[in-house]
RNA sequence: UGGGGUGUUGCCAAGUGGUAAGGCAUCGGAUUCUGAUUCCGACAUGCGUAGGUUCAAUCCCUACCACCCCAGCCA
């Protein structure tokens, strides 16, 4: 079973269905993915992505990728770059590369064909007086007074806006529809305004360029799209998008479909709040590792894998719910749980020696890569009389219900030997610096007569250790919904990153790769930094074992 | 009565005139050299509210309520 195959249905999928049925668009699912490159991709768009390029596989058909790149003034090559990487990462290939920048010459004729037609003219109003013309959300708008202005003399400022003649905000070319419609979006919306910008594509060739509404209809049709997929604050444009492609003859319009964008508990998905996390400095940049872009998801360690199924489990609707984030922690957690390998790494180190090991004796046990996958193998594990452990695995003052080690209580050294407490060893001021304990020989390999051990901890042998930096991350933000704070510094968690400078990792773990996670044994996933070297090793924590004794304790208190 | 949407368990989400899928979370229990994983079991007499139609309504009708979106020469 795939994991395509195993999906409920949607709304969006029935539509198609039903498409398919009634032999609409010649059975032929054709959908895009729309992105303006002014901005890293975030999980959010991850949904779309999932969406139409999913649909597209599902059906047989095709998914474009299209930049709608019509405002030079936000726009930059950068995003288009990583736009492009971001979703070969998650997996998906684009049947064509669209720019509606491509389609300028195209959508300039139409225009013009819109203006002979006198469904569209120029108007010399400024940008405060077309708001006031406008009217309010209950009052109607009222005409301005080019409205009548005549064809050819609309052709002729339409030309020469073209030419560059006029500086911005001077005229601008609206559509001709009505302004008392209920609807704001059909109240003569602006189609071409003037825009002298450097254009990452067309350079300086325009000074003229298309609206959102104008020009992503007319681009899904010029690309036959079938079905164009959007989010649902773009319903009430939905017959503002049908209106052009009627004035222009278009008799197969693509057929509008408006989704519930999608949205997690903790988290922020606009780009305004995203960029200025980065611009203040309160992340290290787009792809930090807290952030829940695209390029920070994969830094932090999660697969494309887990976000498809994300998408795929919360499903596809028009109600705008939020989604809890335990549900992306339950989706990386099962892909790398059956995937990623197992590793020996004490966080907080405590030491322990071994006081009946022999001096200067190092032995091998062997360890299973990962128990979840027989074809993974196993390695060797160096272990000698001095380790380090836990400091979360030991305590003096055990709670009832505690199997790790305490005094009085044995536990197995995973895959080593049993060791149980002899001696605290603490500075000056009390504070312990290392345990004494003894082991059996007789439990090599974890295992000895009939007795029961309950607790298996970790451990790394101290003079085969290596050292490494570890970042721990949690949420960002501490309020459930940061968009409800008046601020979103308000709403920042002060401890979303915590440094470990002392960590211990098994010797194994100096050949780490970038890219490939690794199960910390009882501790986490964790993935390799970008920001590591050979003499500094860093490590981020993907997310953390699910830890029902932490409840438990949680719980108590 | 400005327009457009949405309301199904703590969260997400199917469903449809015939008596509420699934996932996450939660709570039990079993297995376990990761208090992980895995496995079993529990978890909406109820589908925003109130009426109505019907043998039968979450699904149809009416009214009401709540929440979201829209007044960029942004997308």
């Amino acid at each position: 079973m795939t994991e395509e195959s195993v999906h409920t249905t949607n709304f969006i999928r029935n539509i198609i269905d039903n498409d398919l049925q009634n032999n609409k668009n010649n059975g032929k699912v054709a959908t895009r993915f729309p992105p303006e490159p002014n901005g890293y991709l975030h999980i959010g768009h991850a949904k779309s992505i999932c969406i139409n390029f999913g649909l597209a596989k599902e059906y047989q058909g095709t998914c474009n990728l299209r930049f709608d790149d019509t405002n030079p003034a936000k726009e930059d090559i950068e995003y288009v770059e990583s736009i492009q990487n971001d979703i070969k990462w998650l997996g998906f290939e684009w049947s064509n590369l669209h720019f509606a920048s491509d389609y300028f010459d195209k959508l300039y004729d139409y225009a013009v064909q819109l203006v002979k037609s006198g469904k569209a003219y120029v108007d010399s109003l400024s940008a405060d007086q077309i708001r006031e013309y406008r009217g309010t959300l209950k009052e109607a708008g009222k005409n301005s007074p080019d409205r009548d202005r005549s064809i050819e003399e609309n052709l002729d400022l339409f030309e020469r806006m073209k030419n560059g003649e006029f500086d911005e905000g001077t005229y601008i070319v609206r559509a001709k529809i009505d302004m008392s419609s209920p609807n704001i979006n059909m109240r003569d919306p602006a189609i071409y305004r003037i825009k002298k910008a450097h254009h990452h594509r067309t350079d300086y060739k325009w000074s003229i360029y298309p609206m959102y509404d104008y020009a992503h209809g007319v681009s899904d049709a010029i690309e036959g799209i079938t079905h164009s997929i959007c989010t649902l604050e773009f319903e009430d444009h939905r017959p503002l998008y049908y209106w052009f492609l009627e004035q222009l003859n278009i008799t197969t319009p693509p057929q509008q479909i408006e989704f519930a964008k999608l949205k997690l508990d903790y988290t922020v998905m606009s780009k305004r709040t995203l960029l200025k996390l980065v611009q203040e400095k309160y992340v290290s940049g787009w792809d930090d590792p807290r952030m829940l872009t695209i390029a920070g998801l994969r830094r932090r360690g999660y697969t494309p894998e887990s976000i498809r199924n994300l998408i795929e489990i919360t499903g596809v609707s028009k109600s705008n719910g939020v989604v809890e984030f335990g549900q992306l922690e339950y989706c990386i957690r099962e892909d790398l749980n059956k995937k990623v390998n197992r590793i020996m790494g004490i966080l907080k180190p405590l030491k322990v020696v071994i006081t009946n090991y022999p001096e200067g004796k190092t032995e091998e046990v062997d360890i299973d890569n990962n128990p979840e996958d027989e074809t993974a193998g196993k390695r060797m594990l160096s272990f000698s009389k001095t380790i380090y452990i836990e400091q979360d695995d030991f305590t003096e003052t055990p709670p009832k219900g505690y199997f790790r080690l305490a005094p009085g209580i044995e536990v197995r050294l995973k895959q080593a030997y049993y060791i149980k407490l002899e001696n605290i060893i603490r500075d000056e001021n009390g504070i312990i610096e290392e345990l004494h304990c003894t082991y059996d020989p007789e439990s090599k390999g974890g295992t000895a007569d009939g007795r029961k051990i309950k607790g298996t901890i970790q451990w790394v042998s101290e003079q085969h250790a290596i050292n490494a930096e570890v970042r721990l991350y949690s949420s960002l933000f501490s309020k459930s919904n940061p968009d409800a704070e008046e601020n979103y510094q308000d709403a920042l968690n002060p401890d979303s990153l915590i440094v470990l400078k002392d960590c211990k990792l098994e010797a194994s773990m100096k050949n780490a790769e970038k890219g490939k996670g690794y199960q910390f044994i009882r501790n986490g996933y964790f993935c390799l930094d970008q920001d590591s070297s050979e003499n500094n090793l860093v490590f981020n924590r993907t997310v953390t074992l699910k830890d029902s004794w932490a409840k438990e304790k949680s719980k108590s208190r």
